[in-house]
DNA sequence: TACCTTGTTCTAGAGTGCAGAACGAACCGG
DNA sequence: CCGGTTCGTTCTGCACTCTAGAACAAGGTA
């Protein structure tokens, strides 16, 4: 008995593991490999496709089985809500070009970072995380700047319900350390990333100032330490950030 | 008895329509909000609402819910399975810079025309679809531009399973009419629309050509017809679409 | 305080989703 | 051309899950 909660309902749980099989595997896949993957029988892997089939959310193509765009239609309205994703989207793309660096822009999720518009330059260079992608708020700059300017008891309440996980040797996993960090971010108003998510990538950000507390958003540029170092303060790279948080600012008000 | 295919699992249906409402309303929903619309108890609605909750997919504030960026998270997931989003993403946002107008990337699923891709300017005009969204094939430049370079029994599929949907009074709704269109098309490489889809947009668009035939995409730039009528000449917006379609195609390869 | 209207929990039984087996089509090598 | 294998699809009956509806708790309002 999976007794998550008591009132939960198993089919849809069954219908979610098939969905998500379909979207991590790289290749459309047969009825036989999602039974596999998910665990259930033939039969049962075949209605769950068909339903999510006429449903929209998966197409079939020669017997095997797809993710749809229909996702892509309801990600796409879901940031939409976000009404910070309007007001800032242009900014961060002209932040990217400016700099010649990926920008982007993260929101908070329940107490986890979340990239809703990643702005990337022509010359090939793509982070490692994508558009909706969950990562800890102490992991990145943009997320230490969220984790700066929330009200602190929510900071806390995050900072209690979230494991400070490793993730490179840089990671700060220490939680007096990163409160003190978060401070000196609060002070600066500017956030720093080292090799903390990901080894050999550095990042610069800024919380979204707002006359009201209900936003809590960041934009920040991230890239190749090897070619990111030493610009962030030569450059000015983060006087840049730093004037598209503000731009945002006054574009929201 | 919802008798859709026999082997459908109710359940999951259920569900979806819950996710569906929640993603269809502007603001977050009660449980008893929801149940009304899904047509269920408000037990049941509460049900489905934990049970995705629990699964990553709605958010719970305050006892209202809300789709989560998981969703995001899937779509854009889903749109990188097509190859022509990574060899194109670029070409289409310089387009729009280019041209000053909003470009964007179609492709084919199931015969219905997808946006994966809108590069909008600043100048904040936005188009009235977004991404993800299906939008029957003849009902747009970029869709007609798929149509026409598909093997021609493929196009008769599509042609007779779908309906030719009027939108506006100028929706080519006579299959002979738009077959003409479509070798038009095919000779000139360059398809337009003049308010089809919708009333006061206007749009050029060119198909991908591809060594194979896997693929079928096409690129185009539309925008308000007050401010674009004749400069797809004038200013050779046409002729920037093809060449954009070329070097994708060069891209590719 | 009394009375709404929320969200949540509970229960019992109708009916549905489940495993597993059987079917048919496609493919492959001999 | 044919036995063997593997696939997707269909089938069946029973166990158990999901459902409706009622009851409960918690807030808000007058």
């Amino acid at each position: 008995m999976t007794d998550t909660s008591r009132y939960t309902v198993d089919a849809t749980e069954t219908s979610l593991a098939v969905l998500e099989t379909l979207v991590a595997s790289e290749d459309p896949l047969g009825v036989t490999a999602v039974a596999e993957t998910v665990g259930v029988s033939k039969g049962v892997a075949h209605n769950h496709l068909s339903t999510l089939c006429t449903n929209g959310y998966v197409t079939k193509n020669d017997g095997t089985y797809s993710p749809s765009l229909q996702l892509l239609s309801m990600g796409s309205r879901t940031r939409d809500r976000h009404a910070i994703y309007e007001a800032a989207k242009h900014q961060v793309n002209n932040l990217a070009t400016a700099t010649g660096e990926t920008a982007t822009l993260f929101v908070n999720e329940n107490g986890e970072g979340v990239p809703i518009h990643i702005a990337e330059t022509p010359d090939g260079w793509s982070p490692p995380f994508h558009e909706g992608s969950r990562i800890p708020l102490h992991l990145t700059a943009p997320g230490k700047a969220i984790l700066s300017s929330l009200p602190e008891e929510n900071a806390n309440t995050i900072l209690e319900t979230h494991d400070l996980v490793s993730s490179t040797d840089a990671t700060m996993t220490d939680r007096s350390e990163l409160v003190s960090q978060l401070q000196r971010i609060r002070d600066d108003g500017i956030s720093f990333c080292r090799e903390e998510h990901y080894e050999g990538i550095i990042g610069v950000a800024a919380p979204i100032s707002t006359a009201t507390d209900t936003l809590t958003a960041a934009i920040g540029v991230c890239g190749p330490a090897t070619r990111l170092n030493g610009r962030f303060l030569e450059e000015d790279i983060t006087g840049q950030v730093l004037s598209t948080t503000k731009s945002v600012y006054v574009n929201l008000a």
